[in-house]
DNA sequence: TAATTATGAAAGTATAACTATCATTTAAAA
DNA sequence: TTTTAAATGATAGTTATACTTTCATAATTA
């Protein structure tokens, strides 16, 4: 079974909705499997062409460039992780769980769902957790910003917020804890494989079960 | 009066030692004035060589390709912002305060302090904020941890990981709280500055203050 | 079946990211 | 002071990236 979910992603971040047409969804779906194997600033629109035998101008018609491709995932990963934890705390009614709730899709995003067929979701949050920033940490920020480039950042953001004052009402940074969360988790993921020594992870392997750990022992402790 | 600090700075950043000669620091000099102002994706040698009157050639003799150079300015805060905190923290017992000097150094690095004479601090700080992770999230991660391009950072986390031990020895993450500290630092007046929605500052102009007493708030919580 | 739209094929431009060679300037050693 | 070595500049060249343009052909839709 596979329900067929599309999300309304920004018109800005495309010229022609890639998730429209079979070539549309091939170019999500094969930059996806390039970007997380070769890195962000090793791929290039040529590259992505010749993987899924079409051309450079083809793709260009779906992209401005690499830049809003990536920007284009990243929203995507937004507004999953977002319906991740709507969904998984729809009938939950214990705020404290829904905490945890909200860990566990940021960290187990890693799970290959198959909510959407040509979205490999397991290899897009390794692009996250390894390029996310670069999307917006861009001199057109404040441009991009200005037409709604980062709208699912902000909703998603919103929710965990909501979730955050819903269990300690009185806590005075909701919307900066739940920025500093998924920027955290994905930081913390990136370290554990990475630069193992800036964090306190001993089994580099199964390093996810100890950071939800340690997010869920942040987030409580905070909001005690 | 103006103290001569030289950071010993790994090896395997540069070519040929940019402290060491004129050139080498207008290299230095320049590329700061000139990252903080168009970008690190924007910045290219051509456009540095034409700035400092010199050639492209000349500053490819001293750096490798703009990565390095950028993780080179890189490991210089990390090394200045370790100092700082050392500094600062010299004749203090009260471990509060000391944390407390984490912090401040974290964000008030935006002050220009001159301490070497071709480095602005406060655009270095803008660099860092902006593009600091660009050093570390690419593919070459695992070869450039390799030859300790990155012991700068591990050794800044060291240290301010066993400030928070002192502070509290049973606290079980110091490490990733104190990789913690410094992402989040950065991340959040990132976030004050172009997507305020993602914080609750409520001065744009003035946000730093109010990001210390987040900050200063986090930590004490945390460790209590 | 015609008309529209999407894609492919091919070629071309501008700039970035280097590398190589040799001349000239500057600094250090004799 | 002269000689030598090292650093820098000037110039040119190579390869790759990041696009754009034009036209032909294939696939849809009306």
């Amino acid at each position: 079974m596979s329900v067929q979910i599309k999300f309304n992603l920004n018109e800005g971040l495309y010229i022609k909705n890639p998730q429209e047409s079979k070539l549309g969804k091939k170019i999500i779906q094969f930059s996806i499997i390039l970007i997380s194997e070769i890195g962000f600033e090793t791929f290039n629109f040529k590259k992505l062409a010749t993987k899924i035998n079409s051309t450079e101008a083809s793709i260009y018609r779906y992209f401005e460039n690499k830049h809003l491709l990536l920007l284009y995932l990243v929203n995507w990963y937004w507004e999953w992780v977002n319906y991740l934890i709507n969904f998984y705390s729809m009938n939950i009614t214990n705020t404290e769980k829904k905490l945890e709730i909200i860990v566990h899709s940021l960290i187990f995003a890693t799970e290959n769902n198959s909510l959407v067929e040509f979205i490999d979701e397991s290899k897009l949050h390794k692009i996250i957790v390894f390029e996310g920033t670069k999307a917006y940490h861009t001199i057109e920020v404040d441009k991009e910003n200005s037409i709604g480039l980062f709208k699912s950042y902000k909703k998603l953001t919103a929710n965990i917020a909501s979730i955050i004052k819903e269990y300690n009402p009185d806590f005075k940074y909701p919307k900066s804890l739940a920025s500093t969360v998924f920027e955290m988790t994905n930081n913390q993921l990136f370290f554990a494989k990475y630069l193992p020594n800036l964090t306190d992870v001993k089994k580099p392997n199964n390093s996810e079960k100890e950071i939800e750990i340690m997010l869920n022992f942040y987030l409580k402790k905070l909001l005690s």
